[in-house]
DNA sequence: GTCTAATCGAGACGGTACGTCGGGTCTTTGA
DNA sequence: TCAAAGACCCGACGTACCGTCTCGATTAGAC
């Protein structure tokens, strides 16, 4: 996720001097989870995290370049990562509504929802941030996306020509629009079938 | 789209004192886009902004609540409202590559974007905003591409029975997802056609 | 005192914007006293000192460049500069011994031997500020004692080719030496008698 | 010196375990004096020391209790030690002279100046402190002075009633009080010659 | 032609958070 | 047990902005 960092426990070799404390850790992630949780991101200071975690700053700062990046880790462990994938069917059009729907469910939660939203307005702000965030969270969906996709094609339900990329923003514009315009139409069930029914003609291999 | 201050000039009664100085308003806003465009949004300070307009800082709070807000009617008057609206043609689709083209090229200017990405984040964080914003800027393309939609139907390209809300926010989801994920695929004519390519089986009229 | 900053309501022109606030400077002051007296000097910090004086720390910043220039400048006005000075009488050796046994019986109040220590400490540390205590307490002492020196040698009990820089020292750093060293001996009247008494066959006017 | 601490080699007894390393204990003296003569004592960081010295911070805790603590052993080790003690002459007057002289040229050396500045600095602040600075450098300097006074007696030189502490208190002000204040006065060998000039009457034996 | 009240530039104010530094302790590996 | 290394908790640092406030100085309409 965060490159220079590499994910705790993986580091190659132990290098000498205490090592770093999972404990800490762990309460500093958990901490974070919990006030973007109970407040408004803006509104949760590095200092406040230190506090909850009862930790030193330092301890935060040590390890991560940034609030933003302190908390796209917190919530890749305490969410991001657990949807798991979505078992393949014999039809790639209901897969693919249901990964959707399936997706739009997952997002729909709360704390989820607000994660999120500060992650991505932190990539807006800072472009090396979004390459993070993209890599974290957008590449995820989309190799989920794509692995649907080629099932589709294997099943011979999918054009064979259908341009991946564009197919896969397509389908997750639907959502990232709604779910960030402030539009209030909402992502659930209903939406996941209609954007389906909308593209299954520009996608359906033709007989 | 301030709502609590009505745009300069349309207050009702001008009770008496001295009245508000236009160049002084004008000043600020010029100083907003201006030092959005030479750093990051967030390192653009309300002090900073009073500082380059030559203002009292508190010549800036007396008419805009907050930052966010003043930086949407500096690009509001800068740039958004400067893509006049689109005469219809004969060919529905053409119209809508078009249109989308257009709009792509118009976000690519680096100006723009910085703007348009500062104000999409501050709306993450902040509700209230995403509401001014969904009605300065996204309500005001999905406006344009109905009127696309029903000059289709009109013309009989397009089915009857399109959910107008479905289709404007997957095409416009095809955009904002290039535009604010971090992808690198560019967001040009090239996408534009292709969009509408993949869409045009399922808006188009059955013979 | 503190040379760069004049002292309040001496500044030549009423620069615009928002004057000093008298309220805000005193309640400075008193918080470093009061802070002063109440624990070590070390312990004390910017921190505490606003929020005692209940003030933004900027606001000590913007008129004390270090803790040192804000206590100085707060024992100055809180008591250094309330020695009134003596009145001269007939007799110059009496005048000595009584001008230093008050200096001593000064020194003694415990508010201000911190205060004073603190200062002393500081100077070591800091050559400007040395510069900057000399001028304030070291140098105004001097002059008391080159008065009265000036006062015995109208008189025609102090030898005329008495070297004042010299007696002056010696006659200050028998002060300072208790005071600073650690030494457990008291500067109380008896060592001020003690002290001229030593000094008088050197300072004396020959018959 | 450091109470709490023997210095090193007389612990009675070494306990089982590894020994204490005597290059270490060298190391870190070595640096603290590097550091103090290179920069501020202030900005000289138990942290730069460790660094310095290539040793760990804790084998400076475990020896030495603060920071002024190893600075005066190392001050004591590296230069205080260093003068040795004056060889009596016929003529008391003159040793007292020599011996002040001597020390004025000691302190003017730039590095012990630093030093000793510095823990007069520390001792200031620490009540504590105060009374090892006293112990390891006044009351030596003390007892020279002492020594020589005792000397002029048996001489008859120097009048039988004198108070020595009163006496000697005076001698060291006059040095301390140059040394301390921020005077621009020098502590040369002229200044030596006027403070015995000045208190010979009233230390001479009446004949 | 005053009067009056809001606006203007300027900048001080009470706050909050920042990211860094240093202190003193603790926990590893290794000698 | 000591040593090097370095992570840990803690607290202070000095700075940057925030949004509010208080000045003197303007300004145009109301009287």
């Amino acid at each position: 996720m965060t490159e220079q960092i590499p994910p705790y426990g993986l580091r190659e070799k132990r290098s000498q001097g205490r090592p770093r404390s999972a404990e800490t850790r762990q309460a500093i992630l958990d901490a974070a989870v919990e006030l973007v949780g109970a407040r408004e991101y803006r509104d949760v200071s590095i200092d406040a995290i230190a506090a909850t975690a009862r930790v030193g700053k330092q301890s935060i700062y040590r390890w991560w370049p940034s609030k933003a990046d302190l908390v796209l880790e917190a919530f890749t462990e305490h969410s991001l990562r657990r949807m798991p994938p979505l078992v393949p069917s014999a039809d790639a059009f209901a897969d693919l509504e249901a990964d959707l729907a399936r997706f739009f469910a997952f997002m729909r939660n709360d704390l989820v929802a607000k994660g999120v939203r500060s992650l991505i307005a932190e990539a807006q702000l800072d472009p090396e941030f979004r390459a993070k965030l993209y890599d974290g969270v957008h590449h995820v969906r989309c190799e989920a996306l794509r692995r649907i996709l080629r099932h589709g094609c294997a099943l011979g339900q999918f054009r064979r020509d259908l341009d991946e990329d564009v197919l896969a923003h397509v389908i997750h514009g639907a959502f990232w629009y709604r779910f960030l315009s402030g539009t209030r139409q909402p992502y659930d069930d209903g939406y996941a079938r209609d954007v389906v029914a909308l593209l299954r003609p520009g996608i359906e291999a033709q007989p």
